[in-house]
DNA sequence: CTGTTAGCGCTTTCAC
DNA sequence: GTGAAAGCGCTAACAG
């Protein structure tokens, strides 16, 4: 079992003391150019790298970014994670990846667990559960601790930190326009994921557009059960008389194309479709779905900016911020 | 700014030594039943947890698994992702994801990076460009240094380490058996992963299957172009009277049914169709896809339990091995 | 220019 | 039953 080489070594080999060794691999002006080449060669010799836990120990930085997410399986978060990976390697960090699974209890043990001095910031994204319960004990002693928090997607407004968000509310606003815009009059906002916060904020959105428009019926479907979400979605289409859906997740939107498929109806010709999220499903659905964009990849990557700049550059009285990214309406072929 | 509370500022604030504090916080029986106590009331009230890095730095053990993907917006890999995540967490592990987008420097950097103490073992899949380059020395560094090593999926020979894949050659066979046996006679292979090693088993493997039956005819697709893929797909299926489509590739599964709705060949009456990985596209296809399932979160889950294995009873002369994870043909609709 | 020393927070052996 | 001391690997203030 070959050990790895540390300052000790080098120094007990090379008959200098660790200081010396430590400042000459640091280039110190301090130490004579000779004493700096023979330490660096040496070094390189041996594959030198300092014991990452020892520089954390001392220097209380670990470099490294605590991510909390609900699901990966989820497509919008695989992106963002992606966004959030790529910057932070950027920037110098690593990220440890917790999945909560929607779980509160999870949530709570992956914080207290990476609060141990093994993260020096955490990214987040709220657990179904954590909303429902309305419980941010967890967050608010990182918050005591002083530990940098960012809050994407699923944030709350009981924590105060930075925010990275989309406008859920004005994106869904905007969709029902285009829809009742291309003449659609019956429109039904579908979703399988009531409960969340970005759910209740796309369904407000919809209202709003409608709300000055007495020519339009809105209906909304609201499906818990994850087993009947295509019996459900076949049934509502079947027994309403629909010309529009707006899908508040990209698996209501899907399967919206799907079960119209199945009972005859063509899209866009009889109904049109937007989707919320464009992930995989929207690219590779027949036809392709139309979606609101909500760019995962920048959010994730706007979180992991806004948190390493609290990082490294440490503020006494910071005042944190929400960041909103853009959506775009991404038109293909389930619109007119 | 609160600090986070030590040992040290325990022990002075009930007049004990450090050493008094540890012991009584591990139940340590040569501590009175008195102190012990004390202490733990004390350390509750300040809700004490011993910081992460000094006891790795101690142990020489962090009790985290670096995990190097090649992508994460793959489905699969996700998957795998979860599998590893679920399985490292209940074994008291947490893990960093790296991801190398296919890119040999990044694999080379994040495997350096992670080994400077700051992971016990990896769960690797190897980078395509990793396997055009054919370049191992960074793995080879971490066994000289007696890291463990799991690969999964994306694997070499060159390493010698646990491995965890499917056997992708038999998957393949068994599929074009199953069409063969519902009674195709023009099966199409469609790819859009040729250079990837599992694109070559699978082929294989279909090949194997028609090998002994010249009732059957076997036409190959191989698509590089990404920007073709429905193009080419559709020109195919138009110009060759095809009864059945393997795709080599989700995607290329997913776009085998779109085209064909295109070209108003009913699934699977005219066309029996099936994918290799299931994953969100499969499920949410019309009609659904039959696959070939890899099972992808056993496969992460038997990776982290093979390496946690070797990371917790540490064995001097292990003999590595390669786990077989079945695969499994899940019937769906769009096959007869 | 180089070395000594103290200390990050913890564990563990060995005295008392 | 309790505590002192050494040490994990590194940094940095301070001596020389």
């Amino acid at each position: 079992m070959r050990k790895k080489v540390t300052l000790k070594q080098l120094a007990r080999e090379l008959n200098l003391s660790i200081s010396t060794v430590s400042k000459s691999l640091k280039n110190n002006p301090e130490i004579s150019k000779k004493t700096i080449i023979r330490v660096h060669e040496l070094a390189d010799f041996y594959n030198y790298k300092p014991n990452a836990l020892a520089v954390s120990l001392k220097s209380n930085k670990t470099k490294t970014i605590g991510v909390i997410l609900p699901e990966i399986l989820n497509h919008f978060f695989a992106k963002v994670l992606h966004g959030i990976e790529q910057e932070a390697s950027r920037k110098g960090y690593k990220i440890v990846t917790c999945i909560t699974n929607e779980s509160y209890d999870k949530e709570v043990e992956y914080v207290e667990m990476l609060n141990h001095s093994s993260v020096d910031g955490f990214i987040v994204s709220l657990s179904q559960e954590t909303q429902v319960f309305n419980k941010f004990e967890h967050f608010k002693k990182l918050k005591r601790d002083n530990v940098p928090i960012v809050m994407f997607d699923r944030v709350t407004e009981e924590i105060e930190c930075d925010k990275v968000i989309v406008d859920d509310k004005q994106a869904s606003e905007a969709a029902v326009n285009y829809l009742m815009d291309t003449g659609c009059k019956r429109i039904a906002v579908i979703t399988t994921i009531d409960g969340l916060s970005v759910a209740r904020l796309r369904l407000e959105g919809a209202k709003e557009a409608v709300a000055t428009n007495n020519q339009i019926s809105l209906i909304e479907l609201s499906i818990k059960d994850s087993d009947s979400f295509e019996i459900e979605i076949e049934k509502f289409l079947d027994n309403n008389d629909i010309d529009a859906v707006l899908g508040v997740d990209e698996k209501a939107a899907a399967i919206t194309i799907n079960m119209s498929h199945k009972l005859g109806y063509k899209i866009p010709k009889d109904i049109s479709v937007i989707g919320f999220t464009d992930g995989l499903l929207s690219k590779y659905s027949y036809p392709k779905l139309t979606t609101v964009s909500q760019h995962a990849e920048d959010i994730g990557a706007k979180a992991a900016q806004v948190l390493v700049n609290q990082l490294d550059d440490y503020v006494e009285n910071y005042e944190s911020k929400t960041e909103i990214v853009k959506t775009s309406l991404i038109l293909r072929d389930s619109t007119c």
